[in-house]
DNA sequence: GGCTCAATGG
DNA sequence: CCATTGAGCC
C-alpha cells in the first residue's frame, strides 16, 4: 500500500501535476493540502476520470484539503468535530483498507507571538484529543499533511536563523512533538535518521535551486504500521514541474499494512 | 511597405500571439495599443531580438502605445504635445520610411453622457487640430490603431440594439467623421464597400463563435498613399490564438508609398 | 470573460 | 514569488 502527501498551493492551479503524479505513481491514497477551493468549484471531475474515489472540503481562497483514494473509503469525517469551530477544511479523516488515514494542514501560525500562532499551538493540542477519541496507538493508523514543524535542526537550512519562525520556534516543535507522543513514529526520520531533506522551498530567491528548504511535511504512523513500511522518500519532480507548488510529493510505501 | 495594428490587452500576455505574428508575416511596422505596462516593465528585450525598433509609452493597468517597426524611425514623438494633458500613452507619431505613421488608442468613453464620453468626443477635435499642425493630406501619411468607433451600421453586428453604446453613438460616429474629414481614407471601407468584417469580439457570451463584433479598428490613409494601397484585410488568427486579445490584427500593404 | 491593481496569505 | 479575492475597466 502506498500512501503520499502533497500541499498542492491551489488544486486548480496544479491539477496537471497531480493527475501526472497519480499516473505515474498509481498511489493507494493521495492527500492534498491547500487546495484553496470551495467544493463547487473543486475539480471532481477531473480527479474522477482517473477512477479514483476524492473526498474533500474547502473554502474560498484558504485552506482546504483533499483525499484522492483508489478504493472507496469505509469512513469519512471531516473536520475535528469539537463544536461550532469545526476547521474541517483543515482536517479529513478516511477509513481505507481498515486504516485511520488522518490528512491535515496545520495553520502556519503567521509569526510568532500574533493570535494565530497561538491558534497553531492549541490546534497541535486539539489534534492530540481527536487522535485520543478516535485511533488507537496499537493499531494501524496514519496521520500526514503539511504539518508546518520541522521538528529538528537538520530539518531546516540555516536552523540558527530560523529560532523565531513559526514552523521552527520551540514553542511549535513541542507542541508538535507533544501530539506525535500520543503514539506517532515520524516515518522518513526513522528510516533516514542523518538525511537532509527538505519537502518545501520558499518561491522566492532561488531557494530550491540552493536547496534553502523545510522539511514541514510528514507521514506518521502507529508502530504496528510503521513496523511494516518498506519505504519512504520525498518526490522532488513535482517540485521542479512546469507550473509548481512550493511544497512537493513525500510518499510511503507499507507491506500488507492491513494484517497489523 | 505592410503596417498593422492590434490592439493587444496587454503586451505582457500577448507577447508570443505579437511574437508568432511578426515572424508569420514580417510587417514594416506594427502599431499595437493597450500595453497596459510601464515603461520599465514593457518587454522591450524580447521584441528587440526580432532584430526590429520598438518605440513605446505606457503606465500602469491602462492604455500604452507601442510601434514595432522594421527600420529605425527617423522621429518619434510622443503624445498630442498640446500641454499638461499630454495623452502619451494613447498617441505615437513614428515616421518610418518618410511616412508619418500616427498611432492611436482613441478613449473608449464608458457609457453615453458620462464624462468620459464627453473625453472622447473632444479627443477626436484635438486629434484633428494635431493632425493640422503636423501632417499634410496631399503627402504620404497613416492615422492607425483602436479607434474605438463603428463608422456605420454595418460595422457592427445588431447596430439598431447599440446606438447607445459609445463606440456606436451618432455622436461618436460624427465626431469621428469630422476627425477623418481632415483627409484620411478608411482603406479597408475603400476597398470593401459591402463587406461585414470586425475586428473586435467581446470575450464573453461566445461573441466570437458567433461573430458578434465591431469593426473599430482602422487603418487610415491620405489619398496619395491610399491610392498606392494594394491590399488590405483582417487576420482573425490572433483572435483565436491560445491567450487571444478581444481584438484582432488589420493590416494594409502598399506599392512604392515613399514614392507618392 | 479577461485584463489590470491592491490587499492578504504563505 | 505565487497563490488568492474583489474592484475597475472594457
Amino acid at each position: 500500500m502506498k500512501i503520499a502527501t502533497y500541499n498542492v498551493n491551489s488544486i486548480r492551479k496544479r491539477l496537471p501535476v497531480v493527475l501526472d503524479w497519480l499516473e505515474r505513481h498509481d498511489p493507494d491514497v493521495l492527500c492534498l493540502q491547500e487546495t484553496k477551493v470551495q467544493d463547487s468549484e473543486f475539480p471532481l471531475l477531473e480527479l474522477l476520470a482517473t477512477g479514483r474515489h476524492v473526498t474533500f472540503r474547502g473554502y474560498k481562497a484558504y485552506n482546504g484539503v483533499a483525499t484522492i483514494t483508489r478504493r472507496e473509503p469505509e469512513l469519512v469525517a471531516h473536520g475535528l468535530c469539537e463544536g461550532p469551530d469545526n476547521e474541517d477544511d483543515r482536517i479529513l479523516l478516511t477509513v481505507v483498507d481498515g486504516i485511520p488515514i488522518v490528512n491535515t494542514y496545520v495553520p502556519q501560525g503567521q509569526r510568532v507571538g500574533a493570535e494565530k500562532y497561538a491558534f497553531k499551538l492549541e490546534w497541535f493540542r486539539r489534534v492530540k484529543r481527536y487522535f485520543d477519541e478516535r485511533l488507537d496507538p496499537n493499531r494501524p493508523a496514519v496521520w500526514l499533511g503539511d504539518l508546518n514543524v520541522a521538528p529538528e535542526p537538520i530539518d531546516v537550512y540555516h536552523p540558527e536563523r530560523r529560532v523565531n519562525e513559526p514552523d521552527f520556534h520551540i514553542d511549535a516543535r513541542n507542541a508538535y512533538k507533544d501530539a506525535v507522543s500520543w503514539g506517532f513514529i515520524d516515518l522518513f526520520r526513522a528510516r533516514y535518521p542523518e538525511r537532509v531533506q527538505y519537502t518545501y522551498w520558499d518561491y522566492f530567491r532561488n531557494s530550491y535551486r540552493d536547496n534553502r528548504g523545510w522539511r514541514i511535511d510528514h507521514i506518521l504512523a502507529t508502530q504496528p504500521l510503521a513496523a511494516k513500511c518498506i519505504a519512504v522518500d520525498v518526490d522532488t519532480a513535482p517540485r521542479e514541474a512546469e507550473s509548481a507548488s512550493d511544497h512537493t510529493v513525500l510518499w510511503a510505501e507499507f507491506e500488507h499494512p492491513a494484517k497489523a
